[in-house]
DNA sequence: ATTTACGTTTACGTTAACGTAAACTTTGTG
DNA sequence: CACAAAGTTTACGTTAACGTAAACGTAAAT
């Protein structure tokens, strides 16, 4: 395992992203790359936080609630008083997270009833069996 | 039940959201107050749309596919060809919606095991019992 | 030697979703 | 009647998250 290594590009296509939005990210220190020269080169790390980045972003977070998230994992904090907050940040996000899911289970409840309102409309106008 | 009627100020401390707001989504054509003279009266029907927007917001969704989804429970699709066409775009939706939950619950997992480190981490410093 | 492919930096452009401010009307209220 | 409260329209400002283009370096392939 000799710690893999990707190019932008490559990232870029995994993930279906320009490489402008990886610099996007680097930019906003979201993430950070190693130069070889010029050019930057990526370590698996940097593949998984651009994962969770996308992750993050398909569940509506923005960049700066990515990081936030991402941060927690961070061996960052070492004093009790940090801890602390960071125990209440995850209650807040997981509290979020669940209304979220409640959210989402609302509208899907929806869909159902909206799908089989079209399903007897279309049955209806197959076999006007009166 | 004489159709409740409300002012745009008492929709906007109800939701939280400024007037601003309100009239904003009424330009992007979301919903339809009525008018008294120049004053904006909303309906029920509007109050029920506007916590759809807002849920759909609070799920990451665009104003753009708020409006989609709120078109669907619109009786505006009479022809077989609509129906369809309406079906497939409930499918689409469904998996998307799947798709959030499923990285709801792996970000909610991650964030177990990143309170579970720091419990672990602030009983050590509390006890050094060695 | 020159395309071709990939990388870089710098910088201006764009869209969404409002915020904010100005200038004005209408409607009670002391 | 003055004035405060809530409403209106019009319009410019702002932030996030990139898109897009220019201008350039480097390295492999023809």
């Amino acid at each position: 395992m000799g710690e893999a290594r990707y190019t932008i590009s490559e990232l870029a296509r995994e993930f279906g992203v320009t490489t402008r939005t990886i610099r996007f990210y680097e930019e906003k220190g979201l993430i950070h790359p190693l130069r070889q020269g010029q050019n930057r080169i990526y370590t698996s790390a940097d593949r998984v936080r651009i994962k969770l980045i996308l992750r993050g972003k398909r569940i509506g977070m923005s960049l700066q609630e990515c990081a936030d998230v991402i941060d927690m994992y961070d061996p960052d904090h070492n004093n009790a008083e940090q801890l602390h907050s960071l125990l209440g940040t995850i209650e807040e996000k997981r509290k979020a997270l669940l209304q979220q899911k409640q959210d989402i289970d609302d509208m899907l409840a929806g869909l159902d009833e909206v799908q089989s309102l079209c399903l007897d409309a279309l049955a209806r106008e197959q076999e006007p069996t009166s």
